[in-house]
DNA sequence: GTCTATAGAACGATAGAC
DNA sequence: GTCTATCGTTCTATAGAC
């Protein structure tokens, strides 16, 4: 019998750590322009360590960015509880953009972002990607449905990805004030 | 005085091919993922060649960028100059968004697919990026002042780099229509 | 002589993997 | 820590054109 409290798919405080910084430098310097060296030293863990945890790069880079989708889409559903009326909650989404934005000082999309960093045959990686943004269109198509306006979903989710690339090029939140100013007309 | 008939930027056939093969290349696989070795072999040129017309593999990105960019506009303005009135030439745009889009099998925007790809120091090539960005806000605000609609061309605009990214992620023609279904019912 | 090109060895650094 | 491979870069040496 194990020391250990349980023998599989134990939470990990090592694997965390490499997640969390993964994470952070992935986001900051881009995910080629990160290398094994410079994350194990700043996760503090033995490279070792790293390929028990995860294979190989590319796998680390699917652990960071299921993880991230996940943790966004319970930010937004906690960011938009208060509010009732589906119009609102999706005005309200772009506040969340706008404060995100803001945030990570339009640094962008974490998904946007890899789209081009990764090989065409990457198809586990561009999976995650294409899963996570359809979630998004999943996500405004259900909050307009029943609405008056529940054609207008796909054009939310452009305005949402534009909003988002624009901020990022531009160092500015014109962009997602704008897409905010045409829905609050539109709706 | 020198014998050639220009003292500076002579054409000069190997640069073009160098330039030529790095705008395929860049575009097809990534900047981080094209390796100057690869550039050389497929441009057939020598490696001192490429050093001699590019001090850096960044200097050979930036005149990628640059002369991405001017064909872009020429494009768009060639593309633009059968119609006449200024929403005609709005939603014409985001044909030739459409367009492109398919021709290029949605691999998205040579500018935004740079931008998550080079270092945050990299400020002559995000100036680029930025410039080139800011152009395309500025010849919507050009095509739509004097017209009722003047306050939306920071709307087009982001519909214009949401379709393009969206586009993209998912492989797909859905974003680019729903923007231009969008701006009919607007404009 | 001068310019532009060629081919290719070799540099130090760093990559991802074990 | 050590591996091999590859990165961007520099260098030597050579050849033809004007």
């Amino acid at each position: 019998m194990k020391t250990n409290s349980s023998e599989k798919a134990r939470p990990s405080e090592t694997r965390d750590r490499i997640i969390d910084t993964a994470s952070r430098l992935f986001y900051k310097q881009g995910y080629n322009l990160t290398g094994i060296n410079q994350l194990i030293n700043e996760a503090a863990v033995a490279k070792a360590s790293l390929y028990q945890h995860f294979p190989s790069k590319e796998d680390l880079l699917i652990a960071y960015l299921t993880k991230t989708s996940n943790e966004w889409f319970i930010g937004l559903n906690d960011y938009l509880a208060p509010y009732v009326m589906p119009k609102t909650k999706v005005l309200a989404a772009f506040d969340l953009l706008l404060d995100f934005s803001e945030t990570v000082a339009f640094r962008g999309c974490h998904f946007q972002n890899i789209i081009s960093e990764v090989p065409q045959e990457s198809e586990a990686v561009r999976a995650i990607i294409r899963n996570h943004k359809a979630r998004m269109r999943q996500f405004f198509t259900d909050l307009l449905s029943g609405t008056d306006q529940a054609e207008q979903a796909d054009a939310v989710t452009v305005l949402f990805e534009g909003a988002l690339i624009a901020g990022q090029m531009q160092q500015n939140a014109w962009p997602v004030q704008a897409a905010h100013t045409l829905l609050e007309k539109l709706l």
